[in-house]
RNA sequence: GGGCGCUUAACUCAGCGGUAGAGUGCCAUCCUCACACGGUGGAAGUCGUAGGUUCAAAUCCUACAGCGCCCACCA
């Protein structure tokens, strides 16, 4: 095949290609694996080898479900690309890795996307039918539910689509019904009139955690209450005035003395002249305001327990949109805005305000759509918390979940501490409808299916209660759902729990801990198979009723001003836009090398753009090496088909624990030169530090090892040095040119294999054109992700070519201070003092020639530091003879600063080897390793300064 | 009212106890047969401020300032 690859990468069309063929040819997906099946057999393509005891290692990641109203944000991005990351690298180990996807059917964000389809046809949700109107949501989740994991796809995600979900299908819907009806059961849910956050546009009501607090600037009104039968007034503070309509007492704390003649007696509360009484409790702090307060038990939740203490009546003023209603007798009808503004005219009128304060309130928003919201007195169905918060702590606190970074663990904790009933109906037609049924006899029957007469009275005409259950109560039991629960299935055995959960921080509590506690509680006693669980290094964990071993909690993507991503501000970076501008490849590794552990990422175009540079540097070393390929080929001094076929039995994962390991290192690398040796040990040495980065999701680290390995190391230097060999000149350089050729490949493999988990496309897409687009496996995410071997660490390769990489560039700094032209090559002169190190020189002398322009190169037997020209190191001298006159004045300026920082070093390290406090505390590494470099600096600060004295005297 | 995070080169960010780093941008130079999305060389930071701990602090502690986030039923 010939290798005519575009001169510049072209990421659009390849990675649409391979996005297509990954899910196309299900590469990932994972059947079942019987008893027999998971251990010898490969079961995801790649046919691993077994560990000893015949078991594969087992990953498992749930996909957070999207909402399938959702858009890819950059959030989505970072998540996928992160969890992507892990998956690839897992399942390029030999783990039997399943990505689990699906999406969320979302409530109210669904049901609101509907109704407004609705609104644009003058249709409301009422018109239609509760019937028709599902059927309504059910059709436009078929034509457009589908969009986010469509984009999903095309970044790479490699999840088994063979196992999509969605949280409505009937086996999960049947499983939401045994939760709920399981939970009345154990007496865990309860029904019940309490004060709940209500949205009046959404016409339903949330959970505490779906109102988002907010500062505003707000007033606090002082009014008076005049006490009956009393020449005097109680005047309270409110920052709701409307609410006094329905005030039903004045509380004053027990030991005010202020109130104390007061107490038992009544006020006659202003506009709706009704006598209340004034009662003493705790709700009154003598330290606010006037230390009395009004008391309206159905519009404030701690005025309702106020009123539940002293059983006073509930009025309740307003209906589902917050207008008033009769209770509130002339103001019926009005907003509860317009409401404030009328009981605040007639209270001034009539004399009963009595102040008006600036203050800062804190209001509660509707998460989803921004409406204020209503503390409203409803009946709902709530969860008794605490059991299961108990032993979600205990799981935590006990370490058999962790969470990474770790301070999100406290953070956990506490909120788990403080945590309150949950109330899980919601007043919306799409969702999971409550499993209970009304009786008119006032009978509430929960069953699994819809009884056939009510079990008190007999009554058969029974009617389902109306509400639906909150969406997170469903995605809440998904890591156990989506593996048949309520069954007991083997899927259960080998996948749960859940090795890892890749989230952001925002739904921690929403789902995080919904699900520890959903999976702590109906799972428990369960058992994973033990084989597998040892293979997959869990054995020390004691609890596997949790639904994950491991949370990673994830950064924040903002936009590049650190500011929130939201529609609302209208600074949303779509990332299929910068996809399209940059490459996928280039996008991922961008997230992966911002994403430090703990802190937000800023999100950078320039960055962007760097790493698709990267790219395009892989794609034309590829080139490169194709070019080469082809010509040693014809000039037949190399065998392609052969070469890679030696490769093939190294190229599948083999498993920790297994005797033979061939991916280790470079397969069918043969180290004959200095840059072989070298570039072999560097190989194996970023190959550990970056599977050291991914265990610990240390994703920027592993990133920028590769990029740095792959530019810096294998390109700028191997690469560059190496060209030689792969043109021979005679015969007598064939040979080694076919070994210079295979290095190239087999090296290049490897990088692929280790770049493949952040940039899937470029590396599959050069992978099967190493292999003549007919590679061993169907896909490189199939292949053996490399492994270090320590032992090919080679640090006497790393210093000799880190002395010829000095001399390099320290003849290119000569080069350009004495401004010779690019294209002149000049002679050198060098010095070492060193037989072992002139003869290293002497070996690469070519190297050098070439890399640094360097016509001839002339050891000689004195310092040649004093000479002008010459540049001075702690192991050689060198010497660039050319007679182009340098600029004095410029050198001395150099070589002045140079000294200065010398000097400044040279005193401090002085110094503190002076200390003898230093000398006794410091380890003795830091102390010889200062020594070192101070004798080193000493001689150099000599050179130096003969350098300037001879500037001095040659100057003008 | 509680809790948390950030402040390092012009910009975006790493580093988190032992000689200040990267990408982009900038300057100079080179279109040398992989790559100008490139090569080579260079300039650029008293690591927010003030104290403290330490032989040693960008790195640990304290306070302060600025920015930001989360949680919270006190009127």
């Amino acid at each position: 095949m010939p290798h005519d690859l575009p001169k510049a990468y072209e990421p659009g069309a390849i990675e649409a290609r391979w996005a297509e063929y990954w899910v196309r040819e299900k590469l990932f997906s994972v059947p079942t694996p019987s008893k027999a099946e998971d251990s010898a057999q490969g079961i995801a393509g790649g046919g691993a080898r077994a560990t000893s005891d015949g078991r594969r290692p087992v990953f498992t990641l749930l996909l957070p479900p999207p909402n399938v109203t959702g858009r890819l944000h950059m959030g989505h991005m970072l998540n996928q690309t992160q969890m992507d990351i892990i998956v690839r690298w897992h399942r390029m180990r030999g783990f039997l890795t399943l990505w689990l996807p699906g999406t969320d059917h979302a409530g109210i964000a669904t049901q609101m996307m509907v109704e407004r389809q609705l609104a644009s046809e003058g249709k409301k949700r009422r018109d239609l039918g509760r019937e028709a109107f599902i059927e309504r949501v059910w059709e436009w989740k078929r034509h457009y539910g589908g969009a986010i994991l469509d984009q999903m796809k095309r970044l790479g995600a490699s999840v088994d689509w063979d196992r999509e979900y969605f949280t409505m299908d009937d086996g999960l819907s049947r499983a939401v019904i045994e939760v709920f009806v399981r939970l009345y059961e154990e007496g865990l849910i309860y029904r019940g009139k309490y004060i709940v956050n209500w949205c009046p546009r959404c016409e339903t009501a949330i959970s505490d955690l779906e109102v988002k607090h907010e500062e505003v600037q707000g007033k606090l009104f002082e009014i008076r209450y005049p006490v009956v039968g009393a020449d005097e007034f109680i005047v309270v503070a409110t920052t709701r005035p409307e609410t006094m309509l329905g005030d039903t007492a004045v509380a004053v704390n027990e030991k005010d003395e202020r109130y104390k003649h007061l107490q038992g007696k009544n006020v006659l509360l202003p506009l709706m002249n009704r006598e209340i009484p004034i009662i003493t409790d705790e709700l009154a702090n003598p330290e606010f305001g006037t230390g009395a307060v009004k008391v309206t038990p159905a519009h404030d939740p701690n005025d309702f327990q106020a009123g539940l203490r002293h059983n006073l009546p509930q009025i309740d003023l307003m209906d589902e949109h917050a207008h008033m209603n009769q209770n509130a007798g002339p103001y019926a009808g009005l907003s509860r805005y317009a409401a404030r503004e009328r009981v605040l005219e007639d209270l001034r009128a009539q004399g009963f305000l009595v102040g008006e304060k600036d203050y800062t309130i804190a209001i509660g928003k509707c998460d989803r759509c921004g409406t204020v919201v209503e503390p409203r007195l409803s009946t709902q169905w709530f969860i008794k918390i605490k059991p299961l918060a108990d032993r979600a702590t205990e799981v935590v606190e006990n370490g058999e979940i962790t969470i990474v970074p770790e301070n999100y663990k406290q953070i956990y904790l506490n909120w788990m501490h403080n945590i309150h009933d949950w109330c899980i109906s919601r007043q919306l037609w799409w969702g999971h409808r409550i499993p209970a049924w009304h009786c008119k006899c006032g009978e509430i029957i929960v069953a699994r299916e819809a009884p056939a007469k009510c079990s008190k009275c007999g009554e058969s005409e029974l009617k389902q209660d109306t509400d639906v259950l909150d969406t997170w109560f469903s995605s809440g039991l998904l890591p156990f759902t989506t593996l048949g629960w309520p069954e007991k299935t083997r899927d259960q055995e080998v996948f749960y729990p859940t090795t890892l959960l890749i989230t952001a921080y925002e739904i921690l509590f929403f789902w995080v801990a919904r699900m520890i506690m959903f999976g702590c509680h109906f799972m428990k006693g369960h058992q994973q198979d033990p084989a597998l669980k040892q293979a997959s290094g869990w054995a020390d964990k004691k609890d596997d009723s949790v639904p994950f071993r491991q949370v990673y909690i994830h950064a924040l993507v903002r936009d590049a001003d650190r500011q929130k991503m939201s529609k609302t501000k209208g600074n949303v970076i779509d990332p299929l836009e910068i996809i399209q501008r940059f490459g996928t490849d280039a996008t991922r590794f961008t997230l992966a090398a911002m994403a430090a552990p703990g802190t937000d990422i800023a999100f950078s175009e320039s960055r962007t753009d760097g790493y698709r540079a990267f790219a395009n540097k892989i794609w034309n070393a590829a080139r490169f090496m194709f070019m080469n390929v082809d010509r040693a080929e014809q000039a037949g001094v190399w065998k392609q088909q052969e070469f890679l076929k030696g490769l093939e039995a190294g190229l599948r994962p083999a498993l920790a624990g297994s005797e033979t390991r061939p991916h280790m290192g470079v397969p069918g690398f043969q180290p004959l030169t200095l840059e072989d040796h070298w570039i072999l040990s560097r190989f194996h040495r970023v190959t550990k530090d970056v599977n050291e980065a991914w265990q610990t999701y240390r994703f920027h680290e592993a990133a920028n090892r590769i990029y740095d390995f792959f530019w810096g190391d294998f390109c700028d230097w191997y690469i560059e040095l190496m060209k030689p060999r792969l043109a021979p000149q005679n015969d007598a350089e064939q040979a080694s040119a076919g070994v210079a050729c295979g290095n190239l490949v087999s090296l290049f493999e490897a990088s692929l294999r280790l770049l493949h988990p952040v940039m899937p496309f470029i590396t599959e897409e050069i992978w099967h054109a190493v292999y003549d687009g007919h590679p061993p496996l169907k896909s490189i995410a199939l292949a053996a992700y490399p492994q270090a071997d320590e032992q090919q660490f080679d640090l006497a390769a790393e210093t000799n070519m880190a002395i010829v990489q000095d001399l390099i560039v320290s003849v290119r700094n000569l080069r350009a201070e004495l401004k010779v032209e690019q294209k002149q090559k000049v002679p050198i002169q060098v010095y070492s003092q060193d037989a072992e190190i002139k003869s290293l020189l002497e070996q690469n002398q070519s190297a050098i020639q070439r890399l640094a322009g360097v016509e001839s190169v002339t050891f000689v037997e004195t310092s040649l530091s004093q000479l002008a020209g010459a540049r001075s190191t702690a192991r050689f001298d060198v010497h660039v003879v050319y007679e182009k006159k340098i600029d004095v004045a410029a050198e001395r300026q150099r070589l002045t600063k140079e000294l200065e920082q010398m000097e400044k070093e040279i005193a401090s390290s002085t110094r503190q080897l002076g200390n003898e406090q230093f000398l006794a505390k410091a380890p003795a590494k830091v102390v010889e390793g200062m020594r070192q470099r101070l004798a080193e600096l000493e001689v150099l600060r000599e050179k130096v300064r003969s350098s300037l004295d001879q500037l001095g005297r040659s100057g003008k």
